[in-house]
DNA sequence: TTAATATTGTACCGATCGGTATATATTGTG
DNA sequence: CACAATATATACCGATCGGTACAATATTAA
């Protein structure tokens, strides 16, 4: 083990106390001291384990896909279950995680997402941010063209993964306006009657 | 008239310069100078007429309403149109808005919804906002409550215009991923296609 | 003309911004 | 032990934040 003195705090427990303030505040909105106060560590202690504020805030947005954005997709692979339900349970699980009231609201990455485009957010920030709203889409293009029998004959799987993706990002700004989970719910349950190709139980 | 040196600015032209720059950077992502720079006058001007940033971002909120809000409900009244034709028309326009590389791009509403719920707006705004939020939701209910006949059974006007909602939200941070405006309104066609009965045109 | 009123530009206010220099405390190694 | 290496806390950096005091400049009412 290399010499020094031991780190006294647990790094990935004050990565993702940031991740929760970048979440609710974005990164224009959230200041080094927000962060060292939630964090419980001084300015110093941030800078040597992460960086800066921008390279603390793209930890925090890959701790947050892992912790809070990989989870949904797993609906969409649930097997011996039909397209649509399975498309509804991908919404719901979204919609689950975008009121939770233990949560900061809505998506981070929906949230963040909105503020590229502006000038305020650092530009290995935005590229990121590109970069995950591409592999997300991706995967539901995939996921789409695996199940093309399924699906309305006049959507592409492309077509319907940009559909999706609208469904989710609305869901989160719906969700940052109070909007409770038994609202999301229906809304997202009426986003896939429009996606699925009328069908029996079978699949 | 009153006694005193006249204003050199027209107030109009200096919001509206406000109104981009909020619309592109959000309220915690603008600065004062930000402001006075694109408005052209300096901080005591925008002070004595404006009050200060949060009233000015009040107002600035309203004028976007005012000329970038309230056109695409026009879409919804046009006469001898079928409602998925005109519910269409709606989320077209919004999808042009929202895509046009001549305005700052998505939707300044839904941009600062997102800001909403953190710690940086200030209430008024958010209070302004939830105002915004919800008469525009009220204006769809009372559209769907008028056009109960043609929506499909399974759907109640206010469900259908929270759905709407989510759509016009999801289609502005869609819009601020960079997407462009021809892969928006595949996905408003899309939007559109689970929302009306069957139908013909002669409504 | 003059007094009153309003707007303008400049220069500044205390507070906070992101970031760091420095000194001290703690650790492993020789 | 001495020493190198790392983490900590404090105190500070120049720049910018939202906001304002003040004096100069227009403009109108009297």
């Amino acid at each position: 083990m290399a010499a020094g003195r031991n780190r006294s705090f647990d790094k990935e427990t004050a990565l993702k106390k940031a991740m929760e303030v970048f979440w609710k505040n974005g990164y224009s909105g959230t200041s080094l001291s927000d962060l060292t106060a939630a964090m419980n560590i001084n300015k110093p202690s941030m800078y040597a384990a992460f960086g800066n504020k921008e390279a603390l805030f793209t930890k925090a947005l890959d701790y947050y896909l892992e912790n809070f954005g990989k989870v949904h997709a797993e609906q969409l692979n649930v097997k011996n279950m039909p397209l649509d339900e399975r498309l509804e349970g991908y919404l719901l699980s979204i919609s689950d995680m975008v009121s939770d009231q233990m949560l900061p609201g809505g998506c981070f990455i929906t949230g963040t997402t909105c503020e590229a485009g502006s000038d305020c957010l650092p530009s290995s920030a935005v590229d990121r941010l590109v970069q995950i709203n591409q592999q997300t889409k991706e995967a539901l293009v995939e996921f789409f063209n695996q199940e093309s029998l399924n699906v309305t004959a006049t959507s592409s799987p492309e077509e319907l993964a940009d559909y999706l993706m609208v469904q989710q990002f609305g869901l989160a700004v719906m969700a940052r306006t109070g909007a409770p989970k038994a609202q999301l719910e229906k809304i997202a349950k009426q986003a896939v009657s429009s996606m699925v190709r009328q069908q029996t139980k079978i699949n």
